[in-house]
DNA sequence: AAAGCGACTTAGGAGGACCTTA
DNA sequence: TAAGGTCCTCCTAAGTCGCTTT
């Protein structure tokens, strides 16, 4: 990569890795559930057994299945301009599912012995314009009716209760229950919840109050309901929680899988969205409108020609039946807020998904053999007297080194963020010789802020894109948009579009932080590397998330715990020096930090020690009290507690001495120098361990490393990681992402490279 | 060529599950 | 044994991009 200046940090430790045993569950092998296809009266039924039985025998069948063309021809990159190639050109021509992993017998490892699914990895097809044959499942599963609220929960309106028509009530819980949330206290979320309210109202029959003002409505009885429910949930005894989510399992089980070409997937979102609020991010300019229930007249179900069709909710019909092979959604409907359309589509460790993430990633290695010749090109056509192609050379550069997205125009009513083609004039700000600052709010809404050094030419650029008459408001690129982008792209590439650079510099940033992480340590030291890695792709890519609540606090409870450990430290060592005085002649170094230590600070956490210890003795006693008193045994008297106490303020009497005095008691008798230094060094090295782990707390607060593994990093560099350095791949990936990733899992070797 | 639409990937937050710690 | 934190999954919004329509 050319000039980042931004330094990226490496080497964090990170918190605690999960347990190896990544949840085992069960779920895996149900068994289809029986398609009920008796109903659907029509044709179908027929080839619908077919294919059922297609699935059952199929076991035997998939395995390695013949494969026509198990060597894809995959079309020859064309090696035109760019063969030298930065570094890793040691790889052949990105090409090719692995064949065959040649895999001995399978390691105990794998989770289970779960009857195998379809390895299409071994199996690639080329063409993706039909994405199945055969597709049979059941449906989508619908949220529960409203339920009314008892009546006495109502709404107020200017201090009367309000009867309001169920589907009304409804609504005005919607918003109830957000009342104390930043949505919920958002003026634009108030205004377009309470017009929509106010529509439902009238749509319902109206009520018993004129409802004219939403600062006169009082939502607080039916908030507090919500709450207390949440409160009564929260406390149902074990057996129950456990029961309701059997209950829960068996009810969405049918949902959970179809099949595709006579295989059992996954299906992803199968339940329909239940009605709500539309949640907007960001400044929306229609959140919290109404986003009304979806009936199954609503939905389309696209399926294969022969499957049965599932039965429609009692009384219903479903919208329109589809047999579209060329896509590979399940089920749709419109949805009303954006009038945008809903799907429900296969599940991520689905073939479907997960062929187009190997396409992707393959998409994007393939990048690797053009990149050079077009980093050269637009290098020299940042001075091309052409505004349009300045103005290309100038967003590639962007999209190439700063990682930023397309940027599609945008309408009025959504939140105004933007991306490279619609940077505006107040986006960037420039300083000579060539800072350029960045700050604009991207995709979610979320900030990109970043002040970078660039290319002299692209900072002569810049400037020229916002010369007069440009102003605050204006295009920086008025020639571009994605499409003119993506269509310059094909010409080094196909299908290479602007979002290929991404991942491109994510998984080669991935790649090349790898390959600096040395081969030693411990396996969960190995994944505090790997997690910095990780890190500085999130980085460059500005995943982010908001700092949790408790953060501040958090920070500041383990510098407290540093603190204290620090002057324990030194207590020790001033022990030391009361068993033997010489000490401090011949190891001057050794006691200088004693001097760090202020007096206030030694005051201060004595204070604190005091302090919690006191607490620490209520507690218990309140604690021990309970106890007693449920199982019916007398209570200990207060006398219990005043002598318990009595301890501590000895001890607070003893660090008041040794504060004076600076002469802590060498406490236990037989201590000896070497006892203490030993204490030392155990103290030293927690020290440690908490330092390192406040700054990788701290480093990583507002940094999401989630989204960078899951869509960005390929899965092989993970893989071969864990395999050349021996670290069991749940360190790394959780059992979804295994799932996920399965392709890469089983289809890698440890030379692979990106 | 612009606008709109359809289908797909990418994204952060909510909330529950799970684990650790007192 | 509860409380508190972290991790994981689910949810659904918000992008990208190709294609169709005007």
């Amino acid at each position: 990569m050319s000039d980042s200046e931004d330094d990226i940090v490496l080497a964090r430790r990170t918190k605690k890795q999960p347990s190896l045993a990544a949840n085992e569950s069960d779920e895996d092998d149900v068994p289809l559930s029986q398609l009920k296809k008796e109903s659907s009266p029509d044709d179908t039924s027929i080839s619908s057994n077919s294919q059922k039985s297609a699935s059952k025998n199929s076991k035997a069948s998939k395995r390695k299945t013949p494969s026509t063309s198990s060597q894809p021809k995959k079309r020859v990159k064309k090696e035109v301009k760019d063969e030298e190639e930065d570094d890793d050109d040691d790889d052949k021509p990105a090409k090719a599912p692995a064949k065959k992993p040649v895999k001995k017998e399978e390691t105990p490892n794998s989770d289970e012995p779960e009857e195998e699914t379809y390895k299409w990895w071994e199996d690639q097809k080329d063409d993706d314009t039909f994405k199945w044959d055969t597709l049979e499942h059941h449906g989508v599963m619908f949220p529960p009716p409203y339920e009314p609220l008892p009546s006495h929960v109502k709404l107020y309106y200017d201090g009367k209760p309000v009867d309001l028509p169920p589907d009304a009530e409804e609504v005005a819980g919607f918003y109830a229950a957000l009342v104390e949330t930043d949505h919920g206290k958002n003026p634009v979320f108030q205004k377009n919840f309470f017009n929509d309210f106010l529509q439902v109202l009238s749509e319902s029959g109206g009520c018993n109050v004129d409802i004219k003002e939403f600062e006169k409505c009082d939502f607080s009885k039916m908030y507090n309901y919500f709450e207390l429910k949440k409160e009564e949930k929260k406390n149902v005894p074990a057996f129950e929680k456990k029961r309701i989510k059997l209950e829960k399992e068996k009810e969405e089980e049918p949902y959970k899988f179809c099949l595709l070409n006579g295989r059992k997937e996954q299906v992803g979102n199968f339940r329909v969205e239940p009605p709500g609020l539309f949640r907007g991010r960001g400044a929306h300019p229609r959140t919290g409108k109404l986003k009304r229930r979806v009936h199954p007249e609503d939905i389309i179900l696209n399926l294969g020609e022969n499957a049965a069709v599932p039965p429609p909710p009692e009384g219903h019909n479903w919208g329109e039946i589809k047999h579209d092979n060329t896509v590979s959604w399940l089920a749709m409907w419109r949805e009303n807020v954006l009038n945008s359309v809903k799907y429900v589509r296969f599940a991520a460790n689905s073939s479907l998904k997960g062929m187009s993430d190997y396409k992707k990633f393959e998409k994007a290695r393939e990048l690797k053999y053009h990149i050079e010749a077009i980093r050269k090109d637009y290098q020299s056509m940042l001075r091309d007297k052409l505004m349009l192609n300045r103005q290309i050379a100038t967003a590639t550069y962007l999209i190439d080194i700063f990682a930023l997205r397309a940027g599609g125009e945008k309408s009025e009513d959504e939140a105004d963020t933007v991306g490279c083609c619609s940077l505006r004039y107040e986006h960037i700000t420039l300083s000579p010789p060539n800072t350029v600052v960045f700050d604009f709010l991207g995709k979610d809404s979320i900030r990109f802020y970043q002040e970078v050094q660039v290319d002299h030419q692209v900072f002569k650029n810049l400037k020229l894109f916002k010369k007069a008459p440009k102003k605050p408001g204006d295009e920086l690129f008025d020639r571009l948009d994605p499409s003119i982008l993506n269509k310059r792209f094909q010409n080094y590439m196909p299908g290479l579009t602007a979002k290929v650079f991404r991942t491109y510099n994510a998984s080669k940033t991935m790649q090349d932080q790898l390959d600096l992480i040395p081969n030693e340590g411990t396996p969960a030291e190995k994944v505090v590397k790997f997690n910095a890695a990780n890190r500085t792709v999130a980085i460059l890519c500005n995943h982010q998330r908001s700092v949790a609540k408790g953060h501040e606090a958090a920070i500041q409870k383990i510098t407290d715990r540093i603190k204290e450990m620090l002057w324990q430290k030194i207590r020790f060592k001033r022990m030391m020096l009361q068993l033997d005085k010489n000490l401090k002649k011949k190891k001057p170094k050794y006691f200088e930090e004693l001097e760090d230590l202020t007096k206030e600070d030694e005051l201060e956490i004595h204070k604190v020690i005091i302090e919690r210890e006191r607490d620490k003795q209520h507690k218990k006693f309140a604690r021990d009290n309970e106890k007693r008193k449920e199982d019916g045994e007398k209570l200990l008297p207060e006398s219990e507690l005043k002598e318990a106490l009595k301890k501590v303020d000895e001890l607070e009497k003893e660090y008041a001495k040794e504060a004076k005095s600076g002469k802590p008691e060498v406490k236990p008798a037989n201590t000896t120098v070497e006892k203490l230094e030993a204490q030392v060094e155990k103290l030293e090295q927690r020290i440690a361990n908490t330092t390192l782990q406040l700054k990788d707390k701290e480093d990583n607060s507002e940094v999401a490393l989630g989204t960078s593994k899951i869509n960005y990093i390929d899965p092989r560099l993970s893989v071969v990681f864990c395999k050349k350095f021996d670290v069991p791949i749940e360190k790394i990936f959780t059992k979804t992402l295994r799932d996920k990733f399965k392709w890469a899992i089983e289809s890698v070797d440890e030379d692979w490279r990106f």
